[in-house]
DNA sequence: TAAGCGACTATTGTATACAATTGCACGCCA
DNA sequence: TGGCGTGCAATTGTATACAATAGTCGCTTA
């Protein structure tokens, strides 16, 4: 049973960490996994009952995520799935190109030598995932946030992860795109390479083309050629 | 009587807004006036009894506060306001270099003639302002305001405000290092004829040497000079 | 029959009561 | 006299009760 993270979706109840904490991964991880769709309405009470706590809990969810721009609360009518438009997708890929590629740049300046390596050693386990789309994705979202790390600074690392909430609400992967797994490898070298050898703008440049790329990708994927 | 500001300090109940949002809007001046020092506990109850509302609207303001880094809450400690030590300053001012940097590349692509023309309203109010600091210290965050809008980048404006805000942890202002407020009108016209001339590239260049030398009054102003 | 008004219902905003946890102080014992 | 343990007080985490509001449905009247 390699499902794992399906088990903590029914309702078990934390002993280590909060229950605000508990409900807001949850709900992170529903979005992501499209149980709740953009656009559609979420009630306080649905959730509570649900996950077996109070409303208050999760009213302290809702506003983190309305903070990260996941909901959309209007007063009296709840909370509702933030939709993204095609004028928000490519802002927030020309916020994540500006921000990644910062983090590149930064990451060759002050990485450890540990999180160099570690950066390679992502790279390599990739190249065992065959074809299996959603391994590329999850190898992936580790590599990036390995990135992050490397990059050693806080309000950075926190904006970058606000934006990668965000993409959460574009449910599909551009894994899923053919091919995808092999170019974005490929960009993955040459940016930890650049980082290796401490060429801070040959790292940002890449790290801006491979976003751009991912974007094309992304674009295609979600309203079709254009 | 010019402080105006200080009105709203005394508990008068919102009509049009929510507690939830009085409360985080009363907190966030009360910081930033350094009414509550860097460092210093606030208890939930004590903030509930002086603005007359119920701790729940004051735990919503917390937790937003906590999202952008003013408030650390530990868990049954409650709450401290944020310090912020020498690296971290440093750290805001790198972000904040590449987020203005970039906000100043996008304006010049796509600011509409109006908010063109709203910033050069603003130098030129800003030379009839004469040696008040704090007079300058509110035109340049409307300045830095409109630029941040002109990017036309909602994801963008988000992370910069969220700088701002952790900004207001510093009360002083850099205006009030002498000749500070000449230094910075000359800078900002360069940045607003690079966006004039829709030179993007002399627009974000500008912008960062900007962001730069605040950030040498900054640290002078608080580390002494080393 | 249609339009407008009013009450009702569903849902969120707010207040408060209760539970849980932590830190401190006091006292006991070595 | 110092260190450790237990109990209390202070404070936050959670649950629930109540108030306010907006949307909807039905009734009345023209």
């Amino acid at each position: 049973m390699p499902k794992s993270a399906e088990a903590k979706n029914t309702k078990s109840l934390p002993t280590d960490t909060s229950r605000g904490d508990f409900v807001h991964g949850w709900l992170l991880g529903a979005i992501r996994d499209g149980q709740f769709q953009p656009g559609s309405r979420i009630r306080e009470a649905e959730v509570a009952l649900q996950l077996g706590v109070s409303r208050t809990p999760v009213r302290e969810a809702f506003r983190r995520l309305q903070a990260d721009g996941l909901l959309v609360l209007t007063p009296w009518r709840g909370a509702q799935v933030a939709e993204l438009n095609q004028t928000q997708v490519i802002e927030l890929y020309a916020m994540r190109r500006v921000l990644e590629g910062t983090a590149a740049a930064l990451a060759a300046e002050h990485a450890t030598p540990e999180e160099i390596d570690h950066l390679f050693k992502l790279l390599e386990k990739d190249k065992t995932a065959e074809d299996k789309s959603d391994r590329h994705a999850q190898i992936n979202r580790q590599f990036h946030q390995t990135l992050y790390g490397a990059a050693h600074n806080r309000y950075l690392l926190k904006a970058l992860n606000a934006l990668t909430d965000s993409l959460a609400l574009l449910k599909s992967t551009t894994y899923e795109v053919p091919g995808r797994a092999l170019v974005a490898r490929d960009e993955h070298v040459l940016i930890a390479n650049a980082i290796k050898k401490r060429d801070s703008a040959a790292a940002e440049k890449t790290t801006r083309a491979h976003i751009e790329t991912a974007e094309r990708a992304r674009i295609k994927l979600l309203f079709g050629d254009s």
